[in-house]
DNA sequence: CCCTTAACGCAAAGAATTTGCTTTTATTCG
DNA sequence: CGAATAAAAGCAAATTCTTTGCGTTAAGGG
């Protein structure tokens, strides 16, 4: 969509005022979503709510679809309280029940969504599966057993499917789709081959 | 993002000069987009170009990322020329082929972006899965072997993949990507269980 | 502690969007 | 096959959003 300012630059300045700055309008952003929702959100609206001028949110952020993903993107960070135990058939179904939980709820669609509308497919890091890969390589390592397979392969037999009716159905999703699936997946790589 | 006229309505007048205004707007946004990008596109350009009055545009469309999207799900028929064989091995990996070059190119994954881009997920209908099931059914149809899964099932296992990596990420595909999974998929519908 | 300059504030200029009203013209119905 | 009806388009004024130039503030580095 547009290029936010490259926060790792030499002479940037990541702290003080402009640190402030950007947590006002964080924080006015989630405020107003909550009380007008995403439509009918404007930058003038937002910039008075966080105590700023317009001008500014326009120079960082270039416009509302940009700053909402931005949002968005703060919040994709899970941070899911893993305690593996240590057997891959147990924990990546658990896992993948709890994913399903956080990603198919109202927030959680929306959140996706806000996410995408701002991606513009040219960054190189991919927000939403970025956030979704440590938390499966540290489910394979706590495994004893040597896994045969990537974590390529768990996001195209569990997340993908997911997040493929999330994003492009609105329909509600069975309970256990992911749990099912990473159940039928570590059977696959763990009998046979 | 914001409801589209609905064009199944009593008194709706889908005919005539209404069609002829939608057709000149679409063309529009087609050729401006060769000409100067989705960005930089402002729905006073379209109007302009299509001879048509901007108000003209903001009542029927709203706006441009919804207009855009709208020209977009127009795209999105790929009329395939399948010619199923009748060998399910053979037919949905080729088709699945087919449809990993469709999607994965500089035109399919802007496509895809803009159909995304204009979507709420409130619609009932999934532009870009609807356009899929028909070419998935036809080839199941024509296998004379009885098929043991689900349409939704090959969705999951090849579609899915692809375009959770077209939707999420900028890396280029492996070019056997999605035939690579149908193989896997008829293989492991077929042996066994 | 001072220098440099990134980032913000302000305000004017410019562009896009909304809106009330009029006109055109599909569509329906007699 | 004409009216009659109302959906959709045109037009233009009013509003609102966005951009931009320039002065000011305050991080970060020497």
């Amino acid at each position: 969509m547009s290029e936010l300012r490259d926060p790792i630059r030499s002479g940037a300045r990541p702290g003080g005022r402009s640190l402030r700055v950007q947590e006002a309008v964080h924080a006015a952003v989630t405020a107003l979503i909550e009380e007008v929702g995403r439509e009918g959100l404007t930058v003038p609206q937002v910039a008075a709510r966080a105590g700023v001028t317009p001008s500014t949110i326009y120079r960082r952020w270039n416009d509302m679809t940009t700053l909402i993903s931005d949002v968005a993107q703060r919040n994709l960070r899970v941070d899911c309280p893993l305690k593996p135990s240590g057997r891959l058939s147990e924990d990546l179904p658990a896992w993948a029940e709890m994913y399903q939980e956080e990603m198919d709820s109202t927030p959680g669609r929306a959140m996706i969504r806000d996410v995408l509308r701002g991606w513009d497919g040219t960054q190189k890091a991919c927000p939403l599966l970025d956030a979704v890969r440590p938390s499966i390589a540290l489910i394979c390592e706590a495994s004893g057993e040597p896994v045969t397979f990537d974590v390529e392969a768990v996001i195209d037999a569990v997340v993908a499917p997911l997040v493929t009716r999330i994003v492009f159905t609105d329909a509600p999703l069975p309970a256990t789709l992911a749990r099912d699936a990473a159940v039928a997946f570590v059977a696959q790589h763990s009998s046979g081959k």
